[in-house]
DNA sequence: CAATCCTAACTAGTATGCAAGTTCTAATAT
DNA sequence: ATATTAGAACTTGCATACTAGTTAGGATTG
């Protein structure tokens, strides 16, 4: 397992859960795997009970599945949950870039423009980052419709559909998914509610083909009843 | 506080956080007071562990806020949550209720309208248990379309909401409520997509008309930022 | 009288210990 | 050799104890 140190500003409890969030998405942490709560309690000099609290956390995206006396059993890969992740978001993410285009003061589209040109800085030097970036975007819509509270839950969920995200980014050669931002960016800038959730959906849509080239290529990370 | 019994098959971490998420909505807790986890824990004959983590999975839909080494303090009723909660509801179950045109078996029409009956049935007798069995209804909703994953995501949100609508049924001398079901029911059966958005988006709307009438008779609650 | 400081009584965060349930192993019986 | 069983070594759920930070009230000082 990875650790990275220990944010000051963040309790042990929040600690614990980010390292093992990341760990979990970035696959440092095997789907399929059994954690134990002092095994990482140990990895990250803390006591089981902020260990334990961010399990419990966890396992309400059900990224994790506590069994009672047995241990903490990281999720397959699951095409069921996936796919709610990705209606959530597709549906709550197609709103809110319409509303997006109405909302957006200047100095949001200046962030959303500054985050974009990250984003193709990376692109051709260190794909790896784009991942973060990408959430980043999602956030700042979330943020210039005022609906954080969503995104707090939209992105619990999300935790399945960004572990498959992450394989993406390095199986998947074609990463469209900067000019797809930028059309996105676009639309908004444009206040043209049409065209944004096109663009979003187009986004969104770029995923089903990705899945058939993981599912073949990481398919001992997948639970059975998926197809 | 009103203490049910605890059922055999709950943790006690399940308990406190059944418990107090019903006080809560039921406004047995009131809005803006402060509750302390030894407190909860003697009343429910549980130590603080439990009670602890019950807090922390209510603070994450901030219907409750803990503040450290001060205490945990119930939230005031918040248009701005309450619109987020409202947004989510509709954006999601919008979409929901078009798929479960498609979607709807038999025996999920069935059991819908079993529902539907027994909320006609309360609705002269005992509108207090009205709420319990709209909630129901949208649950199966979500059930029909596989999307139990989101219902937990959005039902921890909605607290806000039913907090409100709790308001709403003793308040609201025009209870529409069960009639909008019938609308959405009868569309669904006669897998009308068209139909189904349109009676959804007519009950939700209908909660626009009540929050004029909340915020004057319980302004106390209500908190500074909302109008 | 007003302002300040100190202390005692609170709070939640975290560590630790115990209870109860599961699993694995190895010894025993057939 | 195989099946069974006893027990040791695990696990998480929960209770308890301790730490550190906040608050309220009274004594003290100006």
């Amino acid at each position: 397992m990875n650790v990275p140190p220990k944010n000051p500003s963040e309790t042990n409890r929040e600690y614990a859960f980010r390292v093992i969030s990341e760990n979990i998405i970035s696959l440092d942490i095997e789907p399929g795997s059994m954690i134990g709560e002092q095994e990482i309690a140990t990895d990250l000099g803390l006591s089981r009970t902020p260990v334990h609290e961010a399990f419990l956390e966890l396992s309400k995206s059900k990224i994790v599945d506590i069994l009672p006396q047995k241990g903490c059993l990281v999720s397959m890969i699951d095409s069921d949950l996936i796919r709610e992740a990705r209606f959530l978001r597709i549906t709550v993410e197609t709103a809110l870039v319409e509303d997006a285009c109405e909302l957006a003061k200047e100095e949001d589209l200046q962030e959303l423009q500054d985050n974009l040109e990250l984003q193709e800085f990376y692109l051709a030097r260190d794909p790896g980052k784009l991942l973060a970036l990408d959430n980043k975007f999602h956030e700042l819509i979330y943020r210039i419709c005022n609906k954080m509270q969503c995104y707090y839950m939209v992105s619990l969920m999300s935790m399945h559909f960004d572990r498959v995200r992450n394989l993406s980014l390095h199986s998947v050669k074609d990463l469209k998914i900067v000019s797809d931002h930028r059309a996105i960016f676009d639309a908004i800038k444009a206040k043209d509610p049409v065209a944004a959730r096109a663009a979003f959906q187009k986004h969104m849509a770029r995923f089903d083909l990705d899945w058939n080239i993981i599912s073949r290529e990481y398919k001992q990370y997948i639970s059975d009843g998926s197809k």
